[in-house]
RNA sequence: GGUUCCUUGGAUGAGUGGCUUAGUCAGCGGUCUGCAAAACCGUGUACGGCGGUUCGAAUCCGCCAGGAACCUCCA
């Protein structure tokens, strides 16, 4: 299992030459989403992000199991400890079960997710269905000190943990600094400390998620859950832990802290966080209220957007800049992806066109692979191995328009990398043709008035020729000329 | 205020000491074509500002300006 995948760990702020503990199987864990809404593009990053990891770790032949949660409860609004639980709150407002509310989200996400062909993980678990194994961490935690009981919850204990160990090594945070700048709020003075965060929380009477425990009838605290489903799955030691950036804290802080307090040493041997996506320079969230929901990217259905965007459109554009860069949303930038994704993806169609000469001139095919290798192996730089793609792409024009030749052992090996690397590692595809066997039948009847165009050309009527073409192309079809005939496509 | 980070051409977006400073989109010129389209070829006064280190910096260091994320839930 040699490679040379280098990571960035956030723990380090260093590349990292990427060793699995127990080669040849890597455990990966990733924060997957709140259900509660819709997913907007933002939740789209890390689903892209890390499943690009996955199936590069998966190409490199490791035995990845991976672990993307799915948070049903536990998961405060306003602030930390005080706020009203967001599924909860949504049930209350929609008159469901806090379960419906989970199902609805989570049957909606997954479909979006199969949209912008993302893999399922390995095993997706819901926080809810862990409870014991939650608790079970709590007294951990609280047998070896660094938590406390207060009014039937629980909380951790920061100030005495950070005398054995550092809070906020992740984040790059002493304490003191938290201190300083964690907000007072009301309703803390069950806390010895305002950095404490809550392991377990007692339930007031109107809170419908509630679960028996030695302390009280209540629910578990946010942080809890990863740690416990981590651990469960990956074991005490497990190699990736990924989420985004806004994650580093609070939340992979108190995970880390949960691992240390409870089991002597964290779990996790890299942490990996994906940028922002923006939406004029500013981050894209829920609490800004200025996020754009997948599906409205799918139809076009929101006023910031110029036209509908496919899936696989998202998807490239979020490929085409590094996971640690930010990325700005713009409709410019969406049609540019958009246009890219389009000659890359002709590029492949052309391959399949092309016959092989005897030998290779005009172009130089060799090395693409080890090029688009070297650029997953750097921190999985996907717009490098995008841009390698699109030079042979120009190399494939350049034969299909016979100005160069290629031998077949370089079109197998192009072949070969294209497949490898545009379907199975960056998990482009076509997009799908909803009603196939409709398009059929219009492509006939293109085919058909192209033909009359052929036989208007044979005639050198022009003006019929350009009539059918340009008819054709105010209804959206765009046609080319070949030597010996013509194609034609459906543009949108 | 604290912590971390960013600022590259018309738009995006890689690159972190020297080799031509990727690629995509848009623009311009050309080849091809009956004309187009596509494709191909060519083309761009880009590295926030000011200093410093260095034989040499977009790349390292300092200061300044602007921006962002986190510090409360957030992918």
């Amino acid at each position: 299992m040699d490679n040379n995948l280098f990571i960035y760990n956030t723990l380090s702020r260093k590349k990292e030459l990427f060793v699995p503990a127990h080669a040849p199987h890597v455990g990966m864990y990733v924060c997957g989403p709140t259900v509660y809404g819709d997913a907007h593009l933002g939740h789209a990053r890390p689903a892209i992000t890390f499943d690009i990891l996955f199936r590069y770790l998966t190409h490199l032949g490791y035995k990845v199991r991976y672990v993307r949660n799915i948070t049903d409860v536990g998961h405060l609004e306003h602030d930390a400890d005080e706020g009203e639980d967001k599924i909860a709150k949504k049930a209350r407002l929609e008159q469901l079960e806090p379960m419906e509310v989970v199902q609805y989200y989570l049957n909606r996400y997954h479909k979006a997710m199969e949209a912008l062909n993302v893999l399922p993980p390995s095993i997706e678990p819901h926080a809810s269905g862990h409870i014991i194994e939650q608790i079970k961490l709590v007294e951990e935690i609280l047998k070896n000190g660094y938590a406390y009981e207060s009014q039937g919850s629980v909380y951790f204990d920061v100030a005495k943990y950070n005398k054995d160990h550092h809070y906020g090594k992740l984040s790059g945070r002493n304490l003191d600094d938290v201190l300083n700048t964690t907000r007072e709020l009301d309703g803390q003075q069950e806390k010895h400390n305002p950095a404490d965060f809550a392991l377990w929380k007692c339930a007031q009477p109107e809170h419908i998620m509630r679960w028996p425990s030695p302390w009280s009838d209540g629910f578990p605290g946010w942080h809890c859950e990863c740690t416990a489903m981590g651990k469960k799955y990956l074991g005490e030691t497990f190699d990736i832990h990924g989420g985004g950036m806004d994650l580093v804290f609070p939340h992979h802080e108190c995970e880390i802290a949960q691992s240390v307090a409870s089991q002597g040493h964290d779990m996790v041997r890299y942490w990996m966080h994906n940028n922002m996506i923006t939406i004029n320079g500013q981050k894209m969230g829920k609490s800004l209220g200025n996020f754009i929901t997948l599906d409205e990217f799918f139809t076009g259905s929101n006023k910031l957007l110029a036209q509908a965007y496919s899936a696989m459109t998202i998807r490239f554009f979020i490929l085409q800049a590094h996971y640690r860069s930010t990325v700005d949303f713009s409709n410019e930038a969406l049609q540019a992806a958009e246009k890219g994704l389009e000659r890359l993806m002709e590029g492949v169609k052309n391959l399949e066109r092309i016959t092989p000469s005897k030998a290779t001139s005009g172009i130089e095919p060799a090395g693409l692979r080890e090029k688009c290798y070297e650029a997953m192996n750097d921190d999985l730089n996907t717009p490098i191995v995008i841009s390698h793609l699109f030079d042979a792409t120009r190399m494939i024009n350049t034969v299909i328009d016979k100005k160069a030749t290629i031998s077949e052992a370089d079109l197998e090996e192009l072949k070969s990398v294209f497949n490898m690397f545009v379907f199975d590692i960056l998990g482009l595809k076509a997009d799908a043709e909803n009603n196939a066997a409709r398009e059929e039948a219009y492509g006939k009847v293109v085919d058909m008035l192209l033909e009359q165009r052929m036989i208007a050309k044979a005639n050198k009527d022009w003006a019929t020729s350009d009539k059918i073409r340009d008819n054709l192309a105010a209804l959206g079809f765009e046609v080319k000329d070949t030597k010996d005939g013509f194609t034609w496509k459906l543009n949108k």
